[in-house]
DNA sequence: TATGGTTGTCTATATCAATAGACATTTAGG
DNA sequence: CCTAAATGTCTATTGATATAGACAACCATA
């Protein structure tokens, strides 16, 4: 395998601190540290990264701020938290069943709801006329208490008029169609991506600055083919992969 | 839509500079600037951004290292290059049919392989015993003599014996399949994430630090189910989407 | 309770990142 | 040919980043 024994860069505009926490939520999340529970002591990753023990102890205070890890005087730094969602994306994605069993609790929030003419871009997506109406949502969805997903969201509003509360009241896309007569609908595409995040998604996703984020534009069609959902999800990557299975 | 108006974050082991070229680079590939075929004026950028002139000017240098604009005094800052390369993802991914014409010279370099004993975790993917052998290659693949991805890959040596030589010869997975008697694979599994590039990747596909990658861990099989291929791909995110077409 | 291993804190220094202002140089266009 | 608009260069200053070394405080355990 891959010995993972890339060195840190410096004075390229990401500070070694910051490139040392990412490279440590990395080893986190793939299981390095899981025989000990903990992270190894900041002199020994300090050696391994070549660099200060002060710029480690950076690193691991952006990590406790998250957190990620806790460090305890005489006993070492400990790991927290440690996790990665899996999403399938199928023709029949789901947002909550795709979660399934990986968290207990989940909730869909409706953060804001707005009527608007489509854009060329979007109009052409949901075939629909440039400027007809549409209602656009933006939603912050959780699993255990924690943001996963930010979406912006659009549906045709003559058809789906309503659906603002419908989604506030039941917190799920399926459950809203269901409320306005859509009792199934279907995934025909997927497009990721993937940049940092900006501000307003690091402030709902809780993420620190820097923070990558996966993006995915979904569009959803009714069993006849008709377009009925355009979706722009940003997913934090160090929380989330995506799986698709054909 | 969005209007974009994310502002630029200070303080947190990210430089101004990188941020806004990450942000310039963006807005070119996202066609932005196609009217005038020129990024903004520098005092403009910097008061879009709110920093100095000289901030701007230091993104702007990076992104001329990058090759993506030049400076030319007295005009402007020209755009030198702007692209996405898409990558549909299916039941019959392929490298080369995936780029399809949006490039138009494409290649597929071996840089080294071996044999090895396979992990226990590739073996359960590729359904044999852990520790038996497998042949690794570590490929590169340019569109238009430019890097666009980085794989490790792994195949059943005692089927799939010399094929070192035969993608070596060919550039292509495809055409070494067939070579080897395999005519047609299917692709069971895509897993798409994103980090940070890491050193190797970052020399390997030219990429500046603190880029972006997008990687997908995929399993291909024959007709018949059987295991045939798992790789690791790396691409530049800034450069390259995904398309999941159901 | 003594010891080794670990994190916490402090001081000092050098370099990078960002701001601020002034002015030179080049290009395009009236 | 002049002017406006744009990039190029220079000096100076401030705060963040990184290194270096020393020592204190704490924990587990022999």
């Amino acid at each position: 395998m891959d010995t993972g024994q890339a060195n840190v860069h410096r004075q390229n505009g990401v500070a070694l601190w910051r490139q040392i926490a990412d490279r440590i939520r990395a080893s986190i999340a793939n299981g390095d540290y899981d025989a000990t529970g903990k992270v190894p002591p900041e002199f020994s990753l300090a050696a391994q990264f070549g660099v200060n023990r002060h710029t480690v102890r950076s690193a691991l205070a952006a990590l406790a701020q998250e957190g990620i890890v806790r460090s305890v005087q005489g006993r070492g730094t400990l790991i927290e938290r440690k996790e990665r969602l899996n999403f399938p994306i199928t023709r029949r994605t789901r947002f909550s069943e795709g979660i399934g069993d990986q968290a207990r609790e989940k909730e869909g929030l409706l953060l804001h709801s707005a009527q608007e003419p489509a854009s060329a871009d979007l109009a052409a997506r949901l075939h629909i006329p440039a400027g007809a109406p549409v209602i656009r949502l933006e939603t912050l969805r959780k699993a255990d208490r924690r943001p996963v997903s930010r979406s912006t969201t659009w549906f045709p509003a003559d058809r789906f008029g309503g659906i603002e509360d419908a989604y506030s009241k039941s917190g799920s896309i399926t459950v809203a169609f269901r409320m306005l007569g859509l009792s199934d609908y279907l995934r025909v595409s997927t497009e990721v991506t993937a940049t940092h995040a900006d501000g307003a998604d690091l402030a709902d996703l809780q993420l620190s600055p820097g923070a990558i984020i996966l993006v995915a534009r979904a569009l959803n069609t009714d069993p006849d083919g008709v377009p009925v959902q355009y979706a722009v999800s940003r997913f934090p990557a160090d929380m989330v992969q995506f799986t698709i299975e054909n």
